[in-house]
RNA sequence: GGCCACGUGGCGGAGCGGUUACGCAGCGGAUUGCAAAUCCGUGUACCCCAGUUCGAUUCUGGGCGUGGCCUCCA
């Protein structure tokens, strides 16, 4: 089946024709471990791993490989800051947020990328890259710091389609003294001693943000690949900037071949931030909300199209699973429907995927079908295991049901009704199904 | 100011130059001691104005509106 992907750089569709196609090789840029993810972190994450899911199934071991590398920034300076502020050593800040980040994604699940290197592991090959940019001519060394030297690059801002005449025309920041063109950006940085810091030719220092990702990249897929991802924040400058060193170090004429960008979100219809009180971590909808339905409201928009994430899309995203995971318990699992698979394979098409999900009659297909897109039924579904207890006592419950099936059998139809309102009072519905009663955490 | 994306039925959200998207809610019915759940049935929408066309929600131009990026924010 043909895979079609949206590429940044043409912005256009393109069909995806791997590199190598015994070895298709994805860079997704992770997360900066410096606080809780939030839900427009999770998205890139979820986004990626479907197309990952995607690209195994259709380069299958043993004849194909599929290598996803998804990066931890473990240093920046938001982590120094982190830090300081809350009187801890920045490994300390790092290493919680990376177990954090860990389980919260896993809840969601995201499968784990073949590769998840650390920025402080490849300060040696940052170091090497900015040397060869150097001498090149494409870097330069300022007042301890190295930067990059845009107008060297003539095809600069070809990702983000945006001339340097235009980005100059709306800079809003001050420009470095140090820097020969405004556009240049920096590479290292020194640092002074109570700053995380790593000796180099131009003394004790720490790399700029961009680098990290040319660096890894290269180290694990070379120095051309097929699919960058990340957010589309990231397109300028970070993106841009990975590009520049990349091509320019290696003097190559790309550096991915498809660069796919996810877009924002925003939470009921306000731009998530903290005045707004509207921030919302994976972690905190965890309490709240199965996984998986976080997981299938993120990929019920098209995940190049702006969304709202609103109460009522969870409600509706769990009704959803529900009945799937009802239809599809205990069946086998079949093939893949192939008009979800053909869905995915136009861009990531999941609202087309799902909406083919709820025509699918065969159990056993719905079955082999849902794991495809990250939902597993051995785990129990939504059923109440899966939820976060409220301190809900399971035995008291049962105990009470079965007083109710009791009452019911005596036509005892005021006991009953008492009794499911005493279980509605702890939080708990009840559903007299053709199987029995069964019971689930009441929203 | 520059660049970009988007505007579909009550809500969410695909898609296509002419044929039912789909889901949720609602409504009607079946079932049920009642309720929930379940099952069956039910919905002719596509921001505005021009243009192209036999025909546009779908293509082109303009307008209006919303959101994003313009140096470290996914």
């Amino acid at each position: 089946m043909e895979l079609t992907l949206y590429n940044t750089l043409s912005r256009r569709k393109e069909v995806f024709e791997p590199l190598d196609p015994a070895h298709v090789r994805m860079y997704v840029c992770g997360p900066t471990v410096y606080d809780f993810a939030h839900i427009g972190n999770a998205r890139p994450i979820i986004v990626f791993d479907v197309l990952y899911r995607l690209l195994k199934h259709l380069y299958p071991a043993p004849a194909h490989k599929v290598t996803y590398v998804r990066n931890i920034t473990d240093v920046d300076d938001k982590i120094n800051a982190r830090a300081a502020e809350e009187g801890i050593s920045i490994e300390e800040v790092t290493e919680r947020t990376t177990k954090q980040f860990h389980d919260d994604i896993a809840a969601l699940g995201v499968l784990e990328p073949d590769v998840e290197p650390r920025a402080t592991d490849h300060i040696k090959q940052m170091i090497v890259m900015i040397e060869q940019l150097i001498a090149k001519g494409h870097a330069y060394e300022a007042e301890g710091h190295v930067l990059f030297d845009v107008p060297s690059m003539p095809d600069y801002g070809r990702l983000s389609n945006r001339s340097i005449d235009d980005m100059l025309a709306g800079a809003r920041v001050d420009v470095a003294p140090y820097k020969r063109d405004a556009m240049d950006f920096v590479l290292w940085k020194p640092s002074s001693e109570d700053l995380p810091g790593w000796n180099s030719p131009w003394g004790r220092g720490r790399p700029g943000w961009h680098i990290e990702c040319s660096a890894m990249s290269e180290c694990y897929l070379g120095r051309e690949f097929d699919i960058h991802g990340g957010g589309v924040d990231l397109v300028f400058p970070h993106h841009e900037n990975e590009l520049a060193q990349s091509r320019c170090c290696f003097g190559t004429d790309r550096m991915a071949k498809y660069w796919m960008h996810n877009g924002y979100l925003q939470v009921e219809g306000r731009k998530m931030s903290k005045s707004e009180g509207n921030f919302k971590t994976i972690n905190e909808l965890l309490q709240e909300w199965p996984g998986e339905v976080l997981r299938l409201t993120m990929l019920k928009t098209h995940y190049r199209q702006p969304f709202d994430w609103t109460v009522k899309a969870l409600e509706e995203s769990q009704k959803n699973l529900e009945k799937w995971y009802d239809r599809a318990a205990g069946s086998n699992h079949g093939e893949v429907e192939p008009g979800v698979c053909a869905a995915l394979c136009d861009d990531l098409n999941t609202p087309l995927a799902f909406s083919l999900l709820h025509q699918i009659d065969d159990k056993s297909i719905l079955a082999g079908t849902l794991p495809l897109l990250g939902f597993s039924l051995n785990a129990g579904g939504l059923k109440v295991g899966s939820q976060p207890a409220k301190n809900i006592d399971s035995g008291l419950i049962e105990q009470l049901i079965k007083n109710r099936i009791e009452a019911r059998g005596a036509k005892n139809w005021a006991e009953a009704d008492r009794l499911r309102d005493e279980l509605l009072s702890l939080g708990v519905e009840i559903k007299d199904g053709p199987e029995g009663t069964t019971w689930e955490v009441a929203r």
